[in-house]
DNA sequence: AGAGAGTTTGACCAATTGGTCAGGATCACG
DNA sequence: CGTGATCCTGACCAATTGGTCAAACTCTCT
């Protein structure tokens, strides 16, 4: 039930706010424990069966804890997954904020990449948590993904979009240069079951060969002519 | 409830054996009318909602069928997934397979990625339904991955190795190439939401565009120096 | 037309599920 | 130490869900 050991995506502001508490002044200590208890234990819950798939049952286990005393501390179980992923939202969508004008833009755009495919490695239950959502139609999330997202992709792609005017890299539609590399890079941690069938690697070899294969594609494709 | 109407990625066999009807000599037209409705309406339920979020009520009523008839004709809920993924896979898996050794081997993977584009424009319910699986584990045919899957993977893997050691195309990882290629084109089924959400394409535009985009990626990526 | 196979359904059932509630246990703090 | 706030639980509930079954209906073929 340990809370995973990652890099260091930033701190994970947690900051749901459909409690069942008293929810009077600040946290208490039991409060923090358990709260954070029962967020990774949906997170582990949810990330594997979706949100109709997980049951109150499963979360209480996994957290060790009753299935009253959940509902004790989130009012119901929507109210644990919209937690969960405006929890989950910020750390998700980082490294996209920090790809920057500065800096040469080919190495800029591959080092975002493999920042991606980290995170593949490091959380890979979040994002299963993220692709759950949006296969079966975002239904929780979809005025976050047209909104707020939307905007940060859109100035991310004029920024693309930019060096490539300037000749700095080639010619590519923003848009779908950001849905290939997030689509490459969660797959890693989306279809995990299917490539470790496919590969059956040793410890986690696979993702140093992702990593220089994915190098090689972006910067071949992106270095101008 | 029409069978979507489809380009032709081949006839679709219609293999599945736990029915619960009296299963002798052939299909009656009525059984055959009421299967392939059933498969349908599972396939849109099962690929928006996943295998336990999908309720036999609303493949019923998708369906306009009574859930007792259902079960007339399949013997249960997994019979009917069971049935619907194996339907599919040889579909699914078709385009990798014309994967050849004749012509030019840019060119043949290239034209494979625009082959499972086009799949994922014209089919997304089944890429959704096996997206849905596997982010869950796969737990229905985790089999046919390390089975049949991995040797079909592993053989067409040699023949790109074997294209690379020839120098006929760049030196890559032949795997991490071909889950690229399923990530990236599947995506714009599995993620549609996403997409659509941020680009807000008139009509079906974006495919064009992530078919331009995919064709320099590859060509450029795997272009011998 | 009539018989037998094939098809359909309403009523029903047990298990699971999300959620409630009254009361008891425990903690923080003066 | 006591008391009020916080924390926890067993018992319970209504709704949903996958699945059964006997009876009725309909089709096909002679």
């Amino acid at each position: 039930m340990e809370r995973r050991a990652v890099k260091d995506f930033g701190s994970l502001p947690i900051t749901e706010s459909s409690m069942a508490m008293p929810e009077t002044s600040a946290r208490t200590r039991i409060q923090e424990k358990n709260i954070s208890t029962i967020l990774d234990a949906a997170l582990e819950v949810f990330s594997g069966a979706g949100f109709r798939g997980a049951t109150l049952d499963q979360i209480a286990r996994a957290a060790s804890l009753s299935k009253p005393n959940l509902l004790y501390y989130f009012k119901s179980k929507e109210a644990i997954h919209r937690a969960l992923l405006s929890e989950l939202l910020d750390t998700w969508l980082a490294p996209l904020r920090t790809l920057d004008s500065g800096g040469e833009p080919v190495e800029e755009i591959v080092r975002y990449v493999m920042r991606k495919l980290d995170m593949a490695r490091e959380l890979p239950r979040e994002s299963r948590l993220f692709a759950n959502e949006i296969v079966q139609g975002a239904p929780h999330i979809l005025d976050i993904i047209e909104g707020p997202l939307k905007t940060l992709v859109d100035e991310k792609a004029s920024l693309i979009r930019k060096w490539a005017t300037e000749g700095r890299i080639a010619e590519v539609d923003p848009y779908h240069l950001i849905f290939s590399i997030w689509a490459t890079t969660q797959h890693y941690a989306d279809f995990d079951t299917q490539v470790r069938g496919i590969l059956r690697p040793e410890r986690d070899q696979h993702f140093d060969d992702a990593a220089t294969f994915l190098t090689h594609l972006y910067r071949t494709a992106l270095t101008p002519d």
